[in-house]
DNA sequence: GTCTATACAAAGATAGAC
DNA sequence: GTCTATCTTTGTATAGAC
């Protein structure tokens, strides 16, 4: 697929996401970019002024991608609620499967008092940009009978999002795999319990 | 109630509590510690030998009071299991009234990777015994018709503790106090929607 | 674009006087 | 128990040569 050789300024934004996602916006340093890309940390100033640039550029470039995803699965007429609903699982099934990663916008969340404004605000719209979307899904599935829901869908999308969130944080501690398997399979039974009343 | 006059070695040990659960581990310093309570530096070190030894400390008081709790929550059996669960939920609502405190180990979940060996055990067992301590509630309730469960007691607990955990980093990051209130009913109603199948 | 060299601040920690 | 003084390391960042 993508075969361009990634410039310098591509490999540093790679790995600095990988950092902040494994380790945290205030652990990495461009010291630990420098060591595993072979160059100085003076080189690293040259594409990135500043930490804080680095970071709202590795933010940006994150949630304009998941925010391209979100769209293009509630485009397509072909898909289900559910269906949308299990795409919308994967990456957090993907983060699971890893020892230390999480969803970027998680780990930025636990510091945002050390992240710089423009930071705070871009892990804000995604908070609220997911609950939104989720709430669609789940107002929709409803509404095609594909689904039942207990709480209105604004409430169990922040539910389920804050559960997906969770896991992540609660299996990089615990380290176990079937956390976000088990919340996962957890949330399709509330969808999928019948008729109540 | 506890008119005893704190020691200095208490109330470092309270001010490092609620700088970690505001700020992280990592982002609070002897120095905040010496400002907040007008001493020098060296005089934390008396009192806790490194940095390490105070967050141990911190970590294992808290830990001691809320397996405490809910041992003695448990125990009552004038309860319903849904009362327990109320007690349960009353933290949470407590962290997500503040703007920037949420639970002492979700902070800590964030930067597992910089915390020393001892406080990573804590932070685990803690996770542990809360989903234990949750999915034997809700069996419990299950099991007197209180509750029912869509899913495995073991694996709603784990979404609900997952949410729980989970909003409050949300609430930190969109700052909506709203959002704990919606994750807690939401709960609510996925226990209370009845008869399934 | 990458380098060497360096400035500057803040952190955790220790020694020893009082 | 608390102080002053100091050490050491690490971090972000800049200046200027190549």
């Amino acid at each position: 697929m993508k075969s361009t050789p990634e410039s310098t300024a591509d490999r540093i934004l790679d790995l600095a996401q990988n950092l902040i996602q494994t380790r945290g916006y205030s652990w990495f340093s461009y010291q630990d970019i420098s060591t595993a890309l072979g160059i100085r940390k003076a080189s690293i100033h040259y594409h990135f002024a500043s930490k804080a640039a680095l970071g709202i550029a590795v933010l940006d470039r994150y949630v304009a991608h998941f925010g391209g995803e979100l769209r293009k699965i509630a485009a397509d007429p072909k898909h289900t609620a559910r269906k949308m609903l299990e795409f919308y699982f994967e990456p957090y099934l993907h983060f699971a499967r890893t020892p230390d990663q999480v969803c970027l916008c998680g780990a930025l969340a636990g510091e945002m008092l050390a992240l710089p404004p423009e930071m705070r605000e871009g892990v804000d719209r995604f908070f609220r940009a997911h609950q939104k979307w989720l709430a669609d899904i789940l107002k929709r599935g409803a509404a095609r009978g594909e689904f039942t829901l207990a709480a209105p869908p604004a409430k169990t999308a922040r539910l389920f999002f804050g559960a997906l969130q969770g896991a992540l944080l609660v299996k990089r501690t615990t380290g176990d795999p079937a956390e976000m398997r088990d919340v996962v399979e957890a949330i399709r039974a509330q969808l999928d319990a019948k008729a109540r009343g």
